[in-house]
DNA sequence: TACGAAGTGGGAAATTGTGGGAAATAATAA
DNA sequence: TTATTATTTCCCACAATTTCCCACTTCGTA
């Protein structure tokens, strides 16, 4: 399972390395998409397998008669990319994903349980000190939800 | 799998580089057809098959009146082209097709899936803007599906 | 202290995207 | 028809980016 948080750098390249603990899990190759709230998903191969499949209700070969099949599906596959993770644990963050989350310097890298965030890091830190303050009624919430 | 958003030239003899990450899955040869909502779709010559054999086939459950379904064939037959791809990766824009959606300069090509979409990258941005307000809900259900 | 693992940086090589010229083909005029 | 011009196809070249590899540094641990 992925969990804990780590900061790491993205250098003049792109690069950002995945934490040790993580590497097992993910594997050889990562999708990346944007993720809600100002940060980036990156989701094991298998993962993604499933979450596409169960999003993109794998119709017909016609999907795109459909308008709002097509809008989610841009929306879903067109900004998603294929990384690798190179011999020494780091993978590419594609320029139009970095820009998404201003992504400069230092990024948060958060594991929650089957997928990974990426954030800038001082929206990580600001959303974090938000979240703190809901923590509490959020867990309640949270744990109304699941009955 | 296409997927992914890249930003090309168009050039004045109406070549576009494929992504290298598509070559690959692309073949040698594609079929460029106008699209849908102001793009071109490209389809591989196998989802090609596929996507003709779906829309010529009488007994399908598609909901279109005769007439219509004469006039849709006639739009994604009757202007469909079938493209090489050149030895370092081009494809050749028919001018009708690069006139549909005003190519000039510079083009958005994203990968959905089974099929690539050609944008003007204009049109493209701003098509993104309005799926971005959407895009909340989207990963909220994104993240609620992931368990 | 020595060692290994993890994160970071950077140089060299390979690939990719782009532009443009020459050859081949088509179109037009004489 | 031939001569001339335009268009398309093919090939090469360049620059920028990406990829690959190596090395340094830091940190925890034996």
């Amino acid at each position: 399972m992925l969990i804990g948080e780590y900061i790491h750098t993205i250098d003049e390249k792109n690069r950002v390395s995945m934490p040790s603990k993580f590497r097992k899990e993910l594997g050889k190759k990562i999708i990346i998409t944007p993720g809600l709230d100002q940060c980036l998903f990156i989701f094991t191969m298998k993962e993604w397998t499933k979450v596409s499949k169960r999003l993109s209700d794998s119709d017909s070969d016609l999907s795109f008669l459909k308008a709002d099949k097509r809008s989610f599906n841009r929306f879903m596959f067109g900004r998603a990319a294929e990384v690798e993770i190179d011999s020494i644990g780091r993978i590419l963050i594609p320029d139009f994903l970095k820009e998404r989350i201003k992504a400069v310097g230092r990024v948060a890298i958060v594991g929650i349980q089957d997928r990974i965030e990426i954030w800038n890091e001082k929206t990580w830190e600001s959303y974090k000190e938000v979240a703190e303050k809901q923590a509490d009624e959020l867990a309640e919430k949270l744990g109304n939800d699941t009955k």
